[in-house]
DNA sequence: GCGCGCCATGTAATCGATTACATTGGTAGA
DNA sequence: TCTACCAATGTAATCGATTACATGGCGCGC
């Protein structure tokens, strides 16, 4: 026999406390679980059995046991973008309060671009579900709900069937709306959008309010001032390209989110053209940077925090098993936030 | 007795396949660890009734048995900043492949900004841990060396006393000196570093960087071209605030961050002042919004994924026992980018 | 003084999968 | 033909905490 690698060193458990204060391992577990079915005087003496064996609880024990892990799982598509993370700064503020902890996932990076919520939760028991993605597949949690492994989830952002689950959003037809709004008012009458990727629910809901608020300002639409695109920077930048090439183009544009707006931005600069003097150039989201960009970025500001935690609330709730009175979905309102990448047009 | 309420429905266990392939539990458990040891028959008897009974296997249970969780916790300062989503990227790449799963960690959101890696650890079950937050409490990490209770780790980014645990790292220094010649080059004379945070390790190297990188070029180093700073915009922001209000300004910065670039940048802009043209600035990180600021900005380029790919590989390694030979750690290489942001001096 | 009930605590079953050890049947070698 | 061994499978202990149920002691009311 060989001796043992150092790394051996067995964790205590709640035995060895149970041995140290001479009492039983339930006495033990009812002290640790601030039960105050103990005397004070056990109480103390199950402390100091702690303190002494330098005792930490398996939880991997107790949530087999316990049948629940106290801890959510959060399914976002893009952490790296700040917009999220804001959310997630919310989720975790009142998450964490709560007792959970918090598992993100990106769908980005899983699977190489394969993602299926199924295959997450079977992997990981998990107490509670948030999705921040919509662009998951709402099938996949159709067939889970239908094969009654789905377990307490709340969706944030806008969601496709708003029958399915309770939802956190905010008005984002309203918001892009207001971006139409705020254009016309400054005179602008060829307004273009960079629209989100083809299917997502948000870029769906922002081009119908983009079309409402033209509609409202009795502008005319035009579907080739709508710019196919994706919410990223490099989209953006594409879709200047496109913008370059058009011999009517729009002077305005509004885009379904501040990293396509960085994007289009960019690339325009690069090429002479000036915002806002010669182009105005509106964005959805505000993220920190939108404040910083050159020229600073008018935008559509979202309550991401606010919603992250309004969502967690929902989830916790849920969980506690309060209410799964039908529906208790909550939509916030968006503000217009005006600097300086939006300028009357230049009189040609 | 109520009726149960409909959320019942108890997962079906190892047990029910069990019964349904009319074999042992044990056998059932060797099947599905694709344990060789079963006939082809059995196993295929097995693979049917799981199918049937839509067994999904309970980790916690698996996770207490085998006394390991197959997941890697990763703690990070600060998700929103893209720089660690590429190193998480890079992470999950490896740590999938391998078998593990991820659980992600902002110290910033966590514990309103009073982080300790220990409560941490305590509270989950991890079988590795990657730290890539540089200003995390090295004693936290000592003591929970000391008390024998620290699982395998890597370190990322920069660390203060190297002979603790292995980690990979760039060339911090030698970055940041390749940004003061870039300077140098162009023929910047007045040459000043907006800062990290005091006390962190980053930062200091950074700033050390630059001091040869000085000296390197026969520059003289004027501690009044140091612009005590942050990573973040806000606080690029401030620093060229201070710059504004000199008399004798640097004509170039090299800024410990490309956030700070950008609110450094901003903020000039606004003022009046034309990058690169009346001042050149150039950051550290070669985030994306990098090349789509405006003006796109010249910086040191890490190599991100691929640190969170070496990092991964290096605690996958370490968790299964491979090589503690001590001190196994990487140091990788940085470049430099040159975009629009960095220029010859304006002659006066 | 007796019994009822409550409080503090102990005993042991339990959560669900893994695995050491036991068992069975079959086969090769002497 | 007999033994030794192997392959396939079963039995039951195990991981560590929780908790239903059991127990013993004490106080209170009649």
């Amino acid at each position: 026999m060989t001796s043992a690698p150092s790394r051996a060193k067995a964790n205590p458990t709640i035995q060895d406390v149970a041995r140290a204060a001479g009492v039983s391992t339930a006495t033990v577990s009812r002290a640790l679980s601030n039960s105050d079915k103990v005397s004070a005087q056990t109480l103390k003496r199950v402390q100091d059995a702690v303190e002494q064996t330098k005792y930490v609880m398996n939880h991997t024990a107790r949530s087999l046991r316990r049948q629940r892990s106290n801890s959510i799982c959060v399914v976002v598509p893009a952490l790296l973008n700040s917009f999220f993370s804001m959310i997630i700064a919310g989720v975790e503020q009142v998450a964490t309060k709560a007792g959970y902890r918090l598992f993100l996932v990106d769908t980005n990076l899983s699977d190489g671009g394969d993602f299926h919520v199924a295959r997450l939760i079977e992997s990981v028991p998990m107490d509670g579900l948030l999705v921040i993605d919509g662009g998951i597949s709402e099938q996949d949690l159709l067939d889970l709900e239908a094969a009654g492994r789905l377990m307490p989830s709340v969706l944030i952002c806008e969601w496709r069937s708003d029958t399915l689950l309770p939802s956190v959003t905010v008005d984002n037809a309203g918001g892009a709306s207001l971006a139409v709004s705020h254009l016309a008012r400054l005179g602008h009458e060829k307004i273009g959008h960079l629209t989100g990727p083809k299917g997502h629910i948000l870029g769906d809901l922002r081009v119908e309010g983009f079309r409402r608020g033209l509609e409202n300002n009795e502008l005319s639409i035009s579907d080739q001032y709508l710019f196919q695109s994706e919410f990223s920077m490099a989209s953006g930048r594409q879709a200047a390209d496109t913008w370059l090439g058009m011999k009517d183009r729009p002077t305005a544009v509004f885009c379904a989110s501040d990293s396509q707006a960085f994007g289009f931005i960019s690339h325009l600069t690069a090429s002479g053209v000036r915002v806002p003097q010669d182009m105005s150039v509106i964005g959805f989201d505000d993220v920190e940077a939108a404040a910083y960009f050159v020229p600073s970025l008018s935008t559509i500001s979202q309550p991401t925090v606010e919603m992250g935690r309004r969502a967690a609330d929902l989830l916790v709730r849920q969980i506690a098993g309060e209410h799964h009175s039908d529906q208790e979905s909550v939509t916030l309102g968006v503000e217009l936030v005006v600097r300086d990448s939006t300028a009357a047009p230049s009189s040609p």
